[in-house]
Parts: C-alpha cells; sequence; structure tokens
DNA sequence: AACACCCTCCCCCACACGGGGGATTTCCCG
DNA sequence: CGGGAAATCCCCCGTGTGGGGGAGGGTGTT
C-alpha cells in the first residue's frame, strides 16, 4: 500500500525538491500540490492524502492555519510541518495546531522519508533543534549555571517566587519567618547573578525551572 | 565503539526489563543501575555513561530534578525520560530539564534501542502521543487577557521589563523620563491584573509574550 | 468642535525589597 | 570531635517600586 503525499508551499523549487524526494520511494506518491494554505484544504478535501508537507510561511493563508483546518477535517491526514529556521518559534504554534511532526528543510531526504513514514504509522516526531527550540521554550537560554548550585530551600524559595508571591507570602507558604525568607531570597539572587526578584523569575523561567511539581 | 547505558527507575522489575532489552544489543552495554534520582549522578559521575534511561517518578529526588542536574554536569550524558502513562505532563519539564528523548515503558524494545543510538548521535526524539501531551500542556499557557488590551508603549514597557530592567533603564533605553515609565509600568499592572513587576513579567513568560524577535 | 485615547511628565507617600551586618541550631562529613 | 554548610531568625537602612492623584500635547474619531 502507497503512502499518498500532498505538498503545500508557496516556493516552486521546494516544492519540486519535495516531489522529488519523495517519489523516488517506491512506496511514497505525491498525489497534490498547493502554493498557498487556501489551496490545500479543498486538495486533502478531494485527495484524501495520508500525510501533507506543509510549508510555515505561505501567502494569505499561513502552514499553521492551515494545518488548524486540515486536523478539524473529519479524516484529518497527517501534517508535518516543514520550516526552513531552527530557532523558529512555530514548532510550537504548529504542535497545538494539531500538526505530527515538525521538521527543518534542510533536514536529510532520508530522514524525510522516514519521517513520513513514521507519521503515517501513528506515531509523532520532531527533530533536532525543533526539540530544543521547544524545550528550550523560545529564547537561546540554557539552564542557569548558578540554578545547579541552589540549596533545596533556596530553590523552593525561588520556585514560590516565579509564581509572584511575595516575601511574605512565601514566608506563609513555607511556614517560617519572613526574615528567613528574605536570607534565602537574598542567596538566590547572589547565585544567579540577579539585581532584584524579578531578574532571578527571569532566570528561572529562561531555565525551565518554574514549578515542575503543581498542578491544580 | 559500544554505547554506555546506565537505568535509573525505583522499580526492580523495570530495571530488569530495561537491562535484558539493553544488554541484549551487541553495541549497547548497561554501565550502572539506580533506584533512585539521587543515586543516579554520583554514578553518572563514576560511569560517564553515553545515555542514561531515566524514570520520571522516583523516590527523594524525581527524574526531572535528575535530569536537571546531570545535563548540568561538566559532560552531560544523553537523558531519555521513560514513563509510563502517555498523558504525563512531565514531557514538557523533561525536554526542558534538558531530556534528550522522551519515550513511554510500554514501547517496543526495537524501538527502544533505536531511541538510544539516535540521542547518542545527537539527535532528539519523542514517541507518539508524547508530543501530543507536550502540544496540549503548552497549551494551558495560553495568553493573559489582558496582555492584548496593551498599547504599543506600555507593550514596549512589558517587554523591557520581562527582560529584567529596572524603571530606570527602561526610561534610557526608550528615552523617555523616569516618571513616564511609572506610568506605563502602573497601567501595565492593572490590565495585567499584576500586584508587582514580578507577576507581570510572570504573566509575559506564560503568555509567550517575551520578546519573540531579539538576540544579542 | 468635542471627545477619547495615548504618551508624556509631575508630586506625594507608604512599604516591600534588597544590601549590610550578625546569631543560632541542626546536621552531615571528614 | 571539629569544621562547614544549611536553615532559621534578627536589626538597620536606603531606595526602588507602586498607588494616588493631576496636567499638558498629540492624534484620530465621531
Amino acid at each position: 500500500m502507497t503512502l499518498r503525499v500532498v505538498i503545500a508551499d508557496d516556493e516552486d523549487l521546494i516544492r519540486a525538491g519535495l516531489r522529488i524526494i519523495v517519489e523516488a520511494e517506491p512506496d511514497l506518491t505525491v498525489v497534490g500540490e498547493a502554493a498557498d494554505g487556501a489551496e490545500v484544504v479543498p486538495m486533502v478535501r478531494q485527495q484524501r492524502p495520508d500525510v501533507v508537507l506543509m510549508d510555515v510561511r505561505m501567502p494569505s493563508v499561513d502552514g499553521i492555519q492551515a494545518t488548524r483546518l486540515l486536523t478539524a477535517l473529519a479524516e484529518p491526514p497527517k501534517v508535518i510541518v516543514v520550516t526552513t529556521f531552527d530557532n523558529d518559534d512555530y514548532v510550537y504554534d504548529a504542535l497545538r495546531a494539531g500538526a505530527s511532526g515538525f521538521l527543518l528543510k534542510r533536514t536529510r531526504p532520508a530522514d524525510l522519508v522516514q519521517a513520513i513514514r513514521v507519521v503515517s504509522a501513528g506515531d509523532s516526531l520532531l527533530f533536532p533543534s525543533a526539540v530544543r527550540a521547544l524545550a528550550v521554550s523560545r529564547a537561546g537560554a540554557r539552564p542557569h549555571p548558578g540554578i545547579a548550585r541552589l540549596t533545596a530551600r533556596e530553590a523552593d524559595v525561588l520556585r514560590l517566587m516565579a509564581r509572584g508571591l511575595s516575601n511574605a507570602e512565601i514566608a506563609g507558604e513555607l511556614v517560617v519567618g519572613g526574615e528567613t525568607i528574605k536570607s534565602h531570597v537574598g542567596n538566590v539572587l547572589a547565585k544567579l547573578n540577579a539585581r532584584d526578584r524579578t531578574q532571578a523569575v527571569i532566570a528561572a523561567y529562561e531555565s525551565g525551572f518554574h514549578s515542575p511539581a503543581d498542578h491544580r
């Protein structure tokens, strides 16, 4: 059984390149091309492909919105969002829109076809820097070195700071005196090299530190 | 060259199962097991494995925190976080903690060893519902309603607040008087329903507001 | 013209915050 | 046992911050 693929990209060159890669595989076939997000929906409705390769940046209706529309269909195809830049903010949006995969245009052909097979099998995947970008949120932010040097208590305090609590509130939450919190906060600021609590909270967010363990 | 693996899981049965799967591969070898997040760090420090299979739920120090500690090491191993449930909230936290991969315990052995090879090669990967959980969990952080009501200037100010600048610094950056900034900040706080600048910055981060387009 | 809104700047004031010290107990580790 | 780190609490003090007002100039809408 061959996998039916639709390619959506506004650049003819890219479409051609993708088509060649896909058609080179015996079990894959391109059943349609769209140059715009507006074209892709009726095309999918008609062709019922297994997988759609979707460019992010397209005129009128962009790839994200198009993905949203496609996944809202009765029998939605799997959508793999393809983009040029690895520090792309669209990763997150793409996934929320219902995309099954996200990868870069510079991905090797072998990986691309691999991705098509994987998502069509029901799995999802992301590639390298996509995951990193997502995990790290949006900024180019690796964990702040100082965070590892926080003591348990200091980490508690930072966590609560990152939830917007005042010193007094934190004191209440941790059932200790207000002066104690001031101490801890001071230490946290020093270790994180932050001037004030706002900078500390920013560091916490940039490091993906904020409250790993509270759901309510 | 064989890949060195450390297994961290509090359940003996799971550890045994994982070990069997891993050891079955000629190019993989288990160089250590840990029953707790607290054990895994010194073990990794000593064994210097290429990959760590990390359970999420463990006594004292959980898998996320342990991952955080491991990726903070000088030569961090790749960490693959393993969990039981697919609707797990930990996906996102795991990735932010620096994990290279995330997969389910019910993953087929072949996929597991495949994952080990992939991450050790420098790639990242996620499996099935992990991605979905990721997208959803991230969706929990929808934009604060108030943010849309900010004026252009107020948005500028919030952006700079979210970079840790003081009012005086913001004033310098925007080339206006300090009193002006106080005004804007006050308006921002009101619109975001924030008590202080820290809460405003948190709202900004939660909304994915922070400067999509500035790196330096 | 009148109005609304935004941006700009100003004054007064209370207080939470952060920096500078120091003191105590507990507990772990060598 | 002694040293050290962590956690707790205390005092003093300067100031950045935020709340309460108000006022002027600009722009666009009605």
